[in-house]
DNA sequence: CGTGGCATGTAAACGGTTACATGATTTA
DNA sequence: TAAATCATGTAACCGTTTACATGCCACG
């Protein structure tokens, strides 16, 4: 069956509501979860034609807006089976890649004044982030209490809003101390020296 | 020149410490990076290859242990100006990929009991990080002070430490939530229904 | 009438992992 | 001498993005 992850997010997402054409799937993606996943449509269409001709999803006449040329799926039985087995099976972490990250380690190396700017930067997206989650936070508080998904929803968006509280935070401190370490390495500017250096690892 | 970021932290790597083996980089990467980047052998040993025909690193005979079968690399000047380069550009967000948070989402979908499992491995697996990284963070308190790279590095242990612990917190107060959801979902035990569902987006 | 959003798709390239093959050296 | 680790490499595959092609429909 060889089934990728965008097959069980395309699942899932018709597991929430039905009739959904593949530039919606996309859509919702976006809206929904932007923030921890993505799609694009190289991908989504073919899957969706993967999983119909499997029978995990049915191709079905465009309900509420005939007029529109679209293909809109709906779930099967068969498809929720897939996903609820594949929804009990352990998560898996994605290979780590932060290039932020990496660009902090390899500070020393850079030109004066890089990382303080890369943490700037990462303030700057975080803010935007934190901004876009507390908006959805507070557009969905006293909404929709009896939808049945909210308390996933609503926990969903809690990690994220404390994951980027706690690299703000972080960043804040960053600043600081990266302010203390250029003007150390201003007052005493010693070109790299790759012979001499010891061992990587702290 | 095509660089892919392997080339760049092969290139970082060997501007912190010369003449390291393809072998060397990999476990290098892993021992300090291994949080937050990793490099498979497949594309280390090609990208090896190919900076030393641009001229960025340079093969050099085994310093230390001439005994040893092994190819050895350094860092040429026109290498090290290309990683300031680069350093010194923005950084790219990945594309966000984050199952756990993707299950969790779809929670209401799953059968019982598996959204409180999924968390309670995301614990495991944090704690476990928690470990590590406060391993090298009391391995490093006051030694290397002078070492030039770090206060880089404990900035980068430091946003690890801070995003585990935060990650941790939220997965402290989810468990009591879930415990919440999922004992009034057994009280009343509807089944899901696709097609009543309201729009998805809080 | 034009623009922007809606909508569907495909081909090629890319970055990356996995699996495999091979063999040397060290240590128990 | 057996096992673990050191060490190098390649081919196939995989999931994904990007760029491109196409055209409809609604609205100003």
């Amino acid at each position: 069956m060889q089934n990728t992850r965008t097959a069980y997010v395309i699942l899932g997402m018709l597991s929430i509501k039905s009739n959904l054409s593949g530039y919606e799937i996309h859509k919702a993606i976006e809206d929904n979860f932007g923030s921890f996943w993505g799609e694009s449509y190289g991908q989504i269409y073919p899957s969706l034609k993967r999983l119909a001709t499997e029978g995990l999803i049915e191709p079905c006449k465009p309900a509420s807006a005939p007029k529109k040329r679209r293909q809109e799926y709906l779930l099967t039985d068969a498809g929720r089976v897939c996903l609820r087995e594949w929804l009990a099976l352990p998560f898996q972490n994605d290979p780590p890649r932060n290039e932020f990250l990496l660009k902090l380690f390899f500070g020393r190396e850079a030109a004066n004044g890089v990382p303080i700017m890369h943490v700037r930067e990462l303030q700057e997206r975080n803010r935007r982030m934190l901004a876009t989650l507390e908006g959805i936070e507070s557009m969905a508080r006293g909404r929709e209490l009896q939808n049945p998904h909210r308390p996933y929803w609503m926990l969903t968006l809690g990690l994220g809003i404390a994951l980027t509280r706690a690299a703000l935070d972080w960043g804040e401190s960053a600043l600081a101390e990266l302010a203390f370490i250029e003007a150390a390495a201003a007052e005493n500017p010693q070109p790299a020296d790759t012979s001499t250096n010891p061992e990587p690892g702290l």
